[in-house]
DNA sequence: CGAGTGATTGACTTAGATCAATGACCGTGG
DNA sequence: CCACGGTCATTGATCTAAGTCAATCACTCG
């Protein structure tokens, strides 16, 4: 979701940099909210922490993807923000934007378009912890992220976040992909998976 | 989040009731879109074909949630949407709604409000099925549906159901709720549990 | 070079799914 | 009014997929 389609210039214009090392937080949950971000370069991890100690990736963003959107109407945030690489990151302070929106009520309605199209995004990383089974849970992976042509995958970042991303420990991942390729299913290029074959009709 | 408190009364009076037979479609991907329901009774899912034909569910919706929200903003259904029961549902037709948003700023802010919120909270559901354990997402669910006074949780609806909405099957949360009973963790009234004991330290 | 991290694979264990059976409860229609 | 079919709640036995622990290799960075 570029912040470019939704977010009006005069508040772009008040956006504030920040820098950040590999490992360094952007905020933390319960900090109080300055405003939103967005993605400059490298990543960005939005987790939380459970009872074990275990960190749990809610979202990894990359270049040009917005975080912590929904803090505008928080007072605090509620997840921790941590640069998985160096990254760059743009600031739009709560007030500008929430400014913005009172005096334009087609930048407000843009936004709200955005969250909508969040809504469902999430509803369907729901949906897909409803599937039980490790390899399903990737095929349906790859069907919902396949690109223009319908057999091609791009992955973006490391197969660890993908793992944490799919609610699957990162062994598991890696041998879910490798029975794949064995069973000639798809192809991996790199970064790059290819469907080869549909799944066997039941 | 009931879309009472969300939607100004004149477009609830807009709303037009349909009904649905197992299997029929509400819309399909492509439609020119009317506007967003809400479920009354009975499922409805939002699915994908893929270029195989297989049917991805993007979605499964109960009673009272609200589907197809993001469409307000688009001209056509993305999706295809198809009841899974006989259900009924009511349509909030897009003109009285964005009608309503443009002309009542209060409205359009408590429509991005609420998204936003939902946002918040999809990513608590998901976290929530990051936890692996059965007994500890069960823990996980009851501190967060305590009542006023921390101790008591009255279940809504069936253990059934319940069990669907943890993703775990009904014998697994039979199962755990009994082994907190056992250990002095919970006491069971009906459908009223009574938080017996904090969790211990780590 | 050595530390740190990702990718990968092997061996072992276990929690939860699956299959199955039982009893309680409820509405309904003959 | 009661027998019957349906669903929920519950528990037992078994099985398997995925988690856990562990080791190796490749790569990068300071």
């Amino acid at each position: 979701m570029p912040v470019e389609t939704w977010l009006p210039v005069a508040v772009r214009a008040a956006a504030v940099k920040r820098t950040l090392k590999a490992g360094e937080a952007l905020f933390r949950l319960g900090d109080s909210s300055e405003g939103f971000y967005q993605v400059v370069t490298g990543r960005i991890r939005l987790s939380r922490v459970d009872r074990a100690g275990h960190e749990i990736v809610l979202y990894a963003a990359g270049a040009g993807d917005a975080i912590a959107e929904a803090s505008l109407y928080s007072p605090t945030y509620h997840c921790d923000a941590i640069a998985s690489t160096d990254a760059q990151v743009l600031l739009y302070p709560k007030r500008a934007v929430l400014a913005a929106f009172a005096s334009d009520d087609k930048a407000a309605q843009a936004f709200a378009a955005m969250l909508a199209r969040q809504v469902m995004s999430l509803r369907t990383r729901i949906e897909q912890r409803n599937i039980r089974s490790a390899r399903e849970r990737v095929r349906h992976f790859l069907a919902l992220n396949a690109g223009a042509d319908g057999r091609t995958v791009d992955l973006r970042g490391t197969l660890k976040d993908l793992a944490a991303e799919l609610g699957l420990t990162h062994e598991a991942l890696y041998r879910t992909l490798a029975a794949l390729v064995r069973g000639g299913e798809i192809r991996r290029d790199g970064s790059r998976i290819t469907l080869l074959r549909r799944r066997k009709p039941v």
